[in-house]
DNA sequence: TATATCGTTGTTTTT
DNA sequence: CAACGATATA
């Protein structure tokens, strides 16, 4: 087991008591170390399987190290509790509802549900959208709740009139989700933090946990270093592992000197540092070394590697955002003309927004890619509202599900009904669906109730049906008889695989479970299709994944650093410690792209280098420019002439019959059965029906 | 009450 | 540029 770990991964992993802190570089070998440090307690059997607690950040890496770990140990791994800090958040809240004062049905407000709600709030207080952002007012409460403040204890820090509209809808906003009987993200963390105020309850789950592991240790928040504090607090085997150099999430409250206080906070802590680097060649880790030293606070370490030097960085400028993304389709293209696993090619960009232009290169040059991390397929209107419908079934007292649903399909419930039945809410104190006592909305009720009573006897799918027939979702779609009511239709049949994987994964699968499980999931799991692709992502997102070959496009002032953290010195550190990760994701090459000129906000922006492409302390070879339009030569099977329309049906021979919902200047967007794809104009392979 | 149209306004990053 | 909200009209 021991094997193949240096002196350094070995002594992290057989340093089982005491508090220990890895600060682990970047490819340092990070994973294998906790993985092979769980195997290794259990080998020298130190604790059950079910007494050791894994903490996470992203379902990912939760899912990574459980198969890794898997491989590792000759039983099922099913007993341990390896999870992100949300997901145990919420099996504790589960475990003890009661006591926290609220009722067994619990759903969970994703951040467009937050959203919404608050806009309501804001409207039901007659307070203006306009001057009071929603999604301000939503981050300035979610910020409290990560540094422990409650609604009530706002009221000390209000200094201002905003501070006055975000206390007020604060309050307001607590007070629904806890007659709405539902949970924010937040929820998550800081409600099992007021459970173990119960000294009872606290010593129940620190006894439970022998061994703690935490990994992405720099990227805790005020609340999650309380929650694991409040649970280590008898039990001093508590490992974590981070990289203050990688710290990228203060905007929710991640705080990298929980790392730098280790020590201070955990008598006795040990501290091992990794810093021989496994993944990147020496030229990669030289300009990463380079950036990173202009950081003044962080721990003093050098990451260093025996590999070869490896091929020079390539920094490059490009003319605009659409030669950025040919150059990197080109670049691409030789890689897999030499042979290269496109799986192992990754662009990875600061905004999301930058994600388009570079789609549509990948289109053009029929190039396959995915993007990892983007809602495609749940932000759907008709997988929203049958969600809502499932959460609603599950707790009634859901008021942002029920607002979203009451009137969809179109039941003749409009503003002045619902008006109406908030006011009588308010005054009994009650959720909306609780409130209805006539007319239309009746109707309705009688419509979920009914739905309730079938649910207990059929399966998740069925039920997926039932609410389809019964709510009107599938006649009305049926009669719309459209395109796109056919693609509905077909996405809403879709969900039903989902639910059936599930079915097969889990057995029979309860509602609640499913809720709770696709609450806190991003991504759809990937149906099998094995061709290999480019990932597209965000830096953050890329973040404990790695590459071959990253190309990092709009190394550009405003965007790498954003120019939102011009104005202060810590955010600025913060943007090179994100470009610090986004470099140390490549193994053996990466492409550093920057524009002269860049189209934002639909207007045309001159570019300025970044200041980090300085810091790297690049040679002059490496810099090469490419002023011209690079020629891509595709247009011989692309039919310049014809035109296309929204709602137009067409088929495709992969993907079969779509209708196109977005037609751009050179890109269709069309929408086939679970899926949504986007194609070249008057290509070959898409025709018109 | 439903739908169409126009104008306005804001974009970092995520569990 | 797009998404969303306000306003007008059926």
């Amino acid at each position: 087991m021991l094997e193949n770990l240096n002196k350094e991964q070995k002594l992290a992993v057989t340093t089982t008591e005491g508090p220990l802190l890895v600060i682990a570089g970047a490819g340092s070998g990070k994973t294998k170390v906790l993985t092979t440090r769980i195997a290794y307690i259990l080998e020298k059997k130190l604790a059950n399987p079910s007494e050791i607690l894994a903490i996470t950040f992203t379902n990912k890496a939760a899912k990574e190290m459980k198969g890794r770990v898997q491989k590792l140990v000759p039983f099922g791994i099913h007993e341990m509790q390896i999870s992100t800090f949300h997901s145990f958040g919420l099996k504790i809240i589960k475990e003890n509802y009661a006591e926290l004062g609220f009722e067994k049905n619990l759903t969970i407000l994703d951040a467009s549900d937050s959203k919404t709600l608050i806009k309501k709030i804001l409207s039901d207080l007659n307070y203006d959208t306009n001057m009071y952002n929603p999604n301000t007012i939503k981050n300035r409460i979610s910020s409290c709740k990560n540094e422990l403040i409650d609604a009530k204890g706002f009221e000390r820090f209000i200094a201002s009139a905003m501070d006055e509209v975000v206390h007020k809808v604060f309050l307001s906003y607590e007070k629904k989700l806890k007659t709405n009987n539902s949970l924010d993200f937040d929820d998550l963390l800081i409600l099992p933090i007021k459970l173990f105020e119960n000294k009872k309850i606290l010593e129940r789950y620190q006894k439970m946990f022998k061994y703690i592991l935490i990994d992405e240790y720099q990227d805790t928040n005020e609340a999650q270093y309380i929650l694991i504090k409040k649970l280590s607090a008898n039990n001093p085997n508590v490992c974590v592992v981070g990289d203050e150099s990688q710290s990228i999430y203060a905007f929710r409250g991640s705080n990298y000197k929980n790392i730098l206080n280790f020590e201070k906070d955990f008598k006795n802590a040990i501290q091992i540092v990794l810093e021989q680097n496994y993944r990147s060649t020496q030229n990669i880790l030289t300009i990463a070394n380079n950036v990173i030293k202009n950081n003044k606070q962080r721990k003093e370490k050098n990451l260093w590697t025996d590999q070869i030097d490896g091929d020079e960085v390539v920094l490059n400028q490009v003319q605009d955002e659409k030669t950025e993304a040919d150059y990197i389709a080109k670049k691409i293209k030789e890689l897999k003309n030499e042979g290269e696993d496109l799986n192992e090619v990754g662009i990875l960009y600061r905004t999301n927004a930058q994600a388009r232009p570079l789609q549509e290169a990948m289109l053009e040059n029929h190039i396959a890619y995915k993007v990892v991390g983007s809602y495609q397929f749940y932000g759907r209107k008709e997988i929203k509202d049958l969600l809502a419908y499932l959460k609603l079934l599950y707790n009634q007292n859901d008021d942002v599900s029920f607002m979203r649903v009451i009137n969809e399909p179109k039941r003749g419930i409009g503003n002045k009904t619902i008006e109406t039945l908030s006011i009588q809410a308010e005054e009994k104190n009650c959720s909306l669906y609780n409130a209805i006592s006539e007319g239309k909305t009746l109707a309705f009720k009688e419509t979920i109730e009914g739905l309730k009573q079938i649910s207990e006897d059929i399966t998740l799918t069925e039920l997926v049906d039932e609410i389809l027939d019964k709510t009107g979702m599938r006649s009305e779609l049926k009669k719309e008889n459209s395109a796109m009511a056919d693609i509905r239709l077909e996405n809403l049949e879709e969900f039903k695989s989902i639910t059936t994987s599930f079915e097969e994964n889990y057995g029979i699968i309860s509602l609640g479970e499913f809720l709770d499980e696709i609450s806190l999931l991003v991504d759809v799991v990937e149906e099998g299709e094995d061709v290999p692709k480019v990932s597209l992502m965000t830096i953050h997102a890329a973040k404990g994944l790695e590459f071959d070959y990253v190309f990092l496009p709009g190394v550009e002032e405003g965007f790498m650093p954003h120019c939102n953290s011009f104005a202060c010195e810590d955010d600025i550190e913060e943007e090179r410690r994100l470009c610090y990760v986004a470099i140390t994701r490549a193994r053996k090459q990466l492409w550093l792209l920057y524009t002269k000129s860049r189209m934002v906000f639909g207007r045309t922006q001159y570019s300025i280098p970044s200041r980090f492409i300085k810091e790297m302390e690049l040679e002059g070879e490496q810099i090469e420019t490419v002023d011209h339009k690079v020629d891509l030569n595709f247009s011989k099977n692309i039919d310049k002439t014809l035109e296309y329309k929204i709602g137009e049906k067409v088929k495709s021979d992969k993907f079969g019959e779509g209708i196109i919902v977005d037609v751009g200047e050179k890109i269709l967007t069309v929408a086939f059965k679970g899926k949504i794809q986007k194609f070249i104009k008057g290509h070959k392979s898409l025709k018109k029906l």
